[in-house]
RNA sequence: UGAGCAGAAUAAACGGUCGCGUGCCUUGCUCCAAAGGGCAUGGCAUGAGGAAAGUCCGAGCAUCGCAGGGCAGGAUAACGGCUAACGGCCGCCGAGGGUGACCUUAGGGAAAGUGCAACAGAGAUAUACCGCCUGUUCCUUCGGGAGCGGGUAAGGGUGGAAAGGCGAGGUAAGAGCUCACCGGCUGCUGUGGAGACAUGGCAGUCCUGUAAACCCUAUCCGAUGCAACAUCGUGGUGGAACAUAUGCGGUUGCCCGCCGCGUUCCGUGGAGAUGGCUGGAGCUGUGCAGCAAUGUACAGUCGAGAUAGAUGACCGUUCACGACAGAACUCGGCUUACAGUUCUGCUCAUCUU
RNA sequence: GGAGAAGUACUCAAGUGGUGACGAGGCUCCCCUGCUAAGGGAGUAGGCUGGCUAAACACUGGCGCGAGGGUUCAAAUCCCUCCUUCUCCG
């Protein structure tokens, strides 16, 4: 996990929750957080909802997949906060990363 | 051929490109007196399960407690064995189910004591309501009826359960009151078995159920859990020693002004880091002992160790078109979830020879 | 990952083996009022599945206290296995 950092403390994604811009679709919620320094960190949640353990683990490896295809088109500094819902666990990391560029080009976190 | 029973194995396969965790190696940069470390690139090896799940039992390991004994509390429960241990497993006995292969079974003690048994019913652990038989008094249409008293457990509706069952004798009517057969229990005893037990004999006896109610008997159990625990230890803060205000640091390069106080040691505190962390009651194969669980000898072998948590994406080929499902200290079991496929042994029915 | 607690009607809840599962709020209907509110009265395991009926109401049998088994004559209650929800341990 050396190449893109990692949200790991709670207060972090407490403030992509409430002060990042959020943008959803059937299957990908995300909130991106502008900061000022500190370059691009990720952070992927899959609550209990969506399922047991291996569908979770699905939903974060599809989403994960989906991020480092875009991954060299980023720039700026961001916190950004991936949640899975219920109807990922069936779809593919390209249909994810479909959705998820979209997402980023209206954030203005891509190119 | 059809239906079924038991056991075992497997849990889509192969190739290509990109990507991830861990270990080892190469190269480059860098920190350092050295040992060694950090970052990046590349290569090789390896990378979830039969249940990894539930956390229901049993252990290892760790910390705390503990002279020894007892009480309380909890668990288990035919018998013999296996095991580090177990509430697990194997074998066997009893009971129940199935035509059968086979399956299920918390299966000690109610004759140590206590409690409970609603409703119904005359009566629930001992009973006389109706009935049956009989004594006596009165009445009588001479058939019998009424009152008072006694005997009786055959028959009666109820109930989960009504005092062993059924037949014969016996009797005023009846009754294990007596007898034969069957059944239960207790004592003594023969045979077989390692034992539970099985199968006989003799004598006595006829007793409600419930211990997954209290209890009795026998055996076992200290508590907490890897977020245990060990090592290093930031900021802050307490004390001591040394130094000291004409000092040092910051605020603007200098002056004034303003703000703060240094070093070492011992504590307190415990952000965080490292270890614990995977080679073990290990796995595979063969031989031997044993009905088996299992034990043992030899040979081979090393198969995840993450710390926000590693297995994914895309493409191609094939098929039966892929179920339940993801390690988190480690083992032995149990329980629960589960698409299919394959193999072995056996049973029943039908048909043919 | 580990340790514990709970589950009863729409909601809150009582019920430690025994008729038909107590109660409060809420809901429905009625009374009171010119109309509401407040107050008073009645109903409220309401569901599923059978019987009765041409059909409905009423009556009635069975199931139903998170789910499924077991012990018992009898289980919300006792025992076992699952499911769901909640709490604590950094």
């Amino acid at each position: 996990m050396a190449k893109y950092a990692v949200i790991k403390q709670n207060y972090e994604f407490r403030r992509a929750y409430h002060r990042g811009k959020s943008y959803v679709s059937p299957y990908l919620v995300t909130y991106c957080f502008k900061k000022k320094y500190g370059g691009i960190k990720i952070g992927i949640t899959s609550g209990k909802k969506i399922g047991k353990a291996v569908a979770r683990n699905r939903t974060r490896r599809v989403i994960r997949e989906a991020y480092r295809s875009l991954y060299p088109q980023l720039q700026g500094n961001w916190d950004l906060v991936f949640v899975a819902r219920t109807a990922t666990v069936y779809k593919k990391s390209t249909e994810i990363a479909v959705v998820m560029r979209k997402h980023l080009k209206e954030a203005g976190v891509l190119r």
